[in-house]
DNA sequence: TTACTATGTGAGTGTATAGTAACGTACTCA
DNA sequence: TGAGTACGTTACTATACACTCACATAGTAA
C-alpha cells in the first residue's frame, strides 16, 4: 500500500469518524427534515450549545454539512444526504448483532 | 430525545466509528475481494500484526466482519458488505471538498 | 450607546484510543 | 515431546477527543 493510498484512507476515515459520534449522528438525523439553527439543534439533541457548536464544526470541516448566516443565526444543512443512506446499513449491522446475541442466549 | 433514542445513536456511532480509522478502512477494502487471514491483512496494510489483530477485534465487536478458524489461521470476512457502498458516498464528500478548495484558491 | 441574543473559541480536565513490546495460547509437524 | 507458526492479550505510553466554563464577536433592537 503506497503513501498516496494511505493518505486517501486517512481522508476517508476523517469523514467517517466525523459521523461516528452519538451527538453528531443525532444532528445529522435531525437535519434530515431540513436546515436548522444551532439553538434548535442544541435543544433537540439535549447538549450544551458550545458543545454542539464544536460538533457542528467537525461536521463542517468534514464536508458533511454546510452553513449559511441568517441575521444572528447560523443555519446548518446536510451537504451530502447520502450519509443518511448509510444509517440503513448500520441498522442492518445492529440487527445482525442482536440476532447473534439471541442465539448465544439460547445456548446458555 | 429520550434515553432509548440516545442509546440507539450510541450503538450506531459505535459501528460507524469502528469503520472510521485508516487501517480499519484499508482492511475492509482489502476484504472486498474475499476472506483473508491476519497475516495477509497485516502484510497488505503494512502495520504490525498485533496492531492489526486489535483493529480486527474492533471490527469484529462492531459486527462488521466475521471470523472463522482454519487450522492455525483465523480467517476474517466482511459480514455486512453494504459498508463498502458507503465509501462511494464518502468519495463524493471528498470530491466536493476538493472542489471547494479549488474555488477558494481561485479567489485568493 | 447599551443591552440582548446567537454563536464561536481558548483553556483546562478527564477519558478514550492507537501503537508497541512482551508474553501466552493453540495448533502443526517432525 | 520440542520447535515453529499464527494469533490474541496484557501492560504501558503517547496522543487525540469530548466536555465544560468563561470570554469574544457579531448582529439586533431600544
Amino acid at each position: 500500500m503506497n503513501a498516496e493510498t494511505q493518505r486517501l484512507y486517512r481522508l476517508k476515515a476523517e469523514v467517517i469518524s466525523a459521523a461516528g459520534h452519538p451527538i453528531r449522528l443525532a444532528i445529522l438525523d435531525f437535519l434530515r427534515d431540513g436546515e436548522k439553527c444551532v439553538c434548535d439543534i442544541a435543544r433537540h439533541v439535549g447538549a450544551q450549545r458550545s458543545n454542539v457548536s464544536r460538533h457542528l464544526g467537525v461536521l463542517l470541516q468534514a464536508g458533511i454539512v454546510e452553513q449559511r448566516k441568517d441575521g444572528l443565526k447560523r443555519i446548518y444543512a446536510l451537504k451530502t444526504p447520502c450519509i443518511l443512506n448509510f444509517l440503513t446499513c448500520v441498522e442492518g449491522v445492529l440487527r445482525a448483532r442482536a440476532k447473534d446475541a439471541r442465539l448465544v442466549l439460547k445456548h446458555l
